[in-house]
Parts: structure tokens; sequence; C-alpha cells
DNA sequence: ATTTAGTTTAACCAAATGGTTAACAAAGGT
DNA sequence: ACCTTTGTTAACCATTTGGTTAAACTAAAT
């Protein structure tokens, strides 16, 4: 893990990442946050003012990680198929490298739904317009089976990120270790966009 | 929603549920508790010692209610292509009634993984055994395409779970109000066993 | 009627927690 | 050198929180 900067501002913003991601809002502490830094905890204070703002700063970053991923899916000029293959590539692989941040940005989202306005507005956040239009399109050529974009999306991103979010539930269920586990998800990368591809191509 | 009971620990078990579920662990306060059911703080002592173990009491009683369900696919008697349809449409109008059942087990699972080592013991937790065996002879006979079943699992919770988990999410993105996305949950009752089925089935 | 056991409450407590203050250090401009 | 701004800390504070206590109430048993 390449820390990115080594700024003070910096090594509080990853503290807290690293704190929030494991405990959430409620469980972590300004102190640990802080012992974590190697900073005073008044520190924490003077460069983000309060917990909650220090909080809204990790969660923004976080989600403009995820972000982009999504907006691949919904604004490429690929084909369908080839960006559920992408997406699918590419996020398990992502997301293994991050495994704290499906969980963090969906319970935070639930513990709290309309704090997710405040974020709606800068940056690049994903519409479904595009993929929509895509869909639809598709569809009426008889390239794939009828089905609303709305729902091949939600398809799309729960059989991908759901095994990390599930992941103590289904390992106790399936009873696996974690490095068969690990085993499952690198096997997924592939199988999860032709399981995809196989539900909804006609034939 | 028919209170189970008037006993007073029931109605602390109640109120407890509500709030737990809407908070988590860490976000609930022995109080609030208390407001809820209507009686004074110590009295939550005096019936569950402890935060913790009142908590514990409320998500045994949670996943006791999710266990069937789970168990359902799994040592069913039905061919896997029933046990799928079945799944769907009962799972999506079961959680439907129990909204904050998903997130609240899957949250605190994340929270404490090794918590879930104390209920695996005592009633039915659900094993894959059957199902696996089940789907193991289902594609060597050529009824399936070739799949394991720890990920065909994976993909059926995945597709029925997630919606309700990520909902606050998918609400964004998709840009849908509460009443279009409850007509997608509906819709999703028969869809998703459809997709499941068409993704797997040989012709 | 009195004891006894279980139930319920108000008041209390120690620890933890987010946040503040005031003093001090470093850096930068003049 | 001097002063102003910015960065950093230890000590402190008010409030919240889970948990306790001791007393009061209730109802059944003797």
């Amino acid at each position: 893990m390449k820390e990115t900067d080594h700024t003070i501002e910096a090594k509080i913003l990853n503290a807290a990442e690293n704190v929030f991601q494991r405990k959430g809002m409620d469980g972590a502490r300004m102190q640990e946050i802080a012992n974590e830094a190697g900073i005073n905890k008044a520190l924490l204070h003077y460069y983000f003012r309060s917990k909650q703002l220090l909080f809204e700063a990790v969660f923004k970053k976080a989600f403009s990680l995820l972000a982009p991923q999504l907006n691949k899916i919904l604004n490429d000029d690929s084909s369908v198929e080839d960006k559920i293959k992408n997406f699918s590539f590419n996020y398990i692989s992502f997301i293994s490298e991050h495994p704290y941040l499906p969980n963090f940005i969906i319970s935070e989202l639930n513990r709290n739904p309309n704090f997710f306005l405040t974020i709606k507005e800068p940056h690049g956040f994903p519409r479904l317009d595009k993929f929509k239009k895509q869909v639809e399109t598709d569809v009426e050529k008889g390239i794939l089976k009828p089905i609303k974009a709305e729902q091949l999306f939600m398809n799309i991103i729960a059989l991908n990120v759901f095994p990390f979010i599930g992941k103590p539930l289904i390992k106790s269920i399936t009873n696996v270790d974690e490095e068969t586990f690990n085993a499952l998800l690198e096997e997924r990368k592939t199988q999860v966009a032709t399981f995809i591809i196989d539900a909804i191509k006609t034939r």
C-alpha cells in the first residue's frame, strides 16, 4: 500500500480511513484515530473540526474510489456484454485490495440514507441513463431477453459486491476457510460475467 | 405487526430489536431502548445483564428468523429449479416485512465475524452439504452447466439479499423513488429465479 | 398479618468520549 | 531581531453512557 502523502493531514485521513472502515462511524474513537496517526487528539480537531466532518471526508474519499468503477459500466462506449465482463473482472480485483470498502459504504449509507444527498452534487456521480438506453436498444434488437436496465444493473452489482459484504455469513454456511473463499472470489472474476451473460443473452 | 407477547421481557426484546436493528450495536443506547419499551433503564439490566447480552439475544432471535429461510433452500427435497423459484419468491416477501433484518445481520457479522461461532452450535444452523450434492449430481447429468454449489449459492443469496442491503445506493444511482423501487422488488420475486435458471440450465 | 421472593424505580457512579483551551514551538515575513 | 501566523501538545471540561445500588412496591406463601 503506497501511502499517498506524508503530510499530517494525509496521515490523519489514512488513520481515520482505517478506523472508520473497520469500526464504522459509531464504533470509531477519535483517540484511536489519533493514536493510529501518531499525533495528539486535539490535532484531529485542528484539521477536521469534528468527528462528523472527519467522517464525511473519509466517506467521500472512499466513494470517490468506487464511483469511477461504477461509471465504467455505465458510461463506457463498449457493448453491454463487454461492460459486464470488464466490470466483473476489474471490480473484484479492485475490491480485493480494499476489502473494507463495500461494507463501509453500504453500512453507513443504511445508517443515514439522507447523507448521500450531500455527495450527489460534486464529481461524476454515477448515472444510469446511458446504460439504460443501451439495454433498451439491445432488448428491442432481440440481442437480450427482455429485462429492465435497473434490474440488470442491480443484478450485476449484487453478484459482484455481495460476496465481499456477506463474506462472514457465506464462509460460515458454506464452511470454507479463508483460502478457499479467496479462491472462489478469484474464480468469480470470470464466472460472474459468464453467469450474467448466459442469463440475459438470447440465442 | 402483532406483538408476540406483553410480558416485560418481550417488550424489552421488541424495543431492543427496533433500536439495535436501526442503529446497530455501537449506535444503540440503553436509555433509548428503555424509553421505547416504556420502562426504567435499570430494568433492562435486571432482565438482560448487559448491553452485550441483550444484543446477543436480539441477534440470535433475528438470525433464527433467517435460518429457516436458508434451510428451505438447502435441505428441501425439491429440485434445484424449484428451490430457486420458491426461495426467491418467499425470501423477498419475507424480507419486505422485516426490511432491517439483512443489513443488521450482515453489518454486525462484519463488525465481529468471530461472534458467529457462538451461534453456530444450537438450532438448525444452515449447512450446504445436501444442496451441494444435488448440484453436483445435476451437473453430472448435464441438467446444469458446470458450476460449483458454493458459487451458485452465493449467486442466489446475492441476487435476493443485496437489493435490500444496497437499497440507498441503488436508489440513488438508478434515481428511482421509493414506490418505483418497491415495484422493482415486487418484480424480482419471479424475475430473479428466471434469471438464475436461464444462467445455469443447459438446453 | 407477616414474611418472603420477585419486580420496578429514582438516584447515583465511574469511565469514556468528543471537544476546548491555553500555552508553547516553528516558520515566515518585515 | 521582532512579530504574526500556523502547527502541536498536555491538561482540562461537560456530557453521555453502561452499569449499580438501595429502597420501595407487589403479590403470593406461611
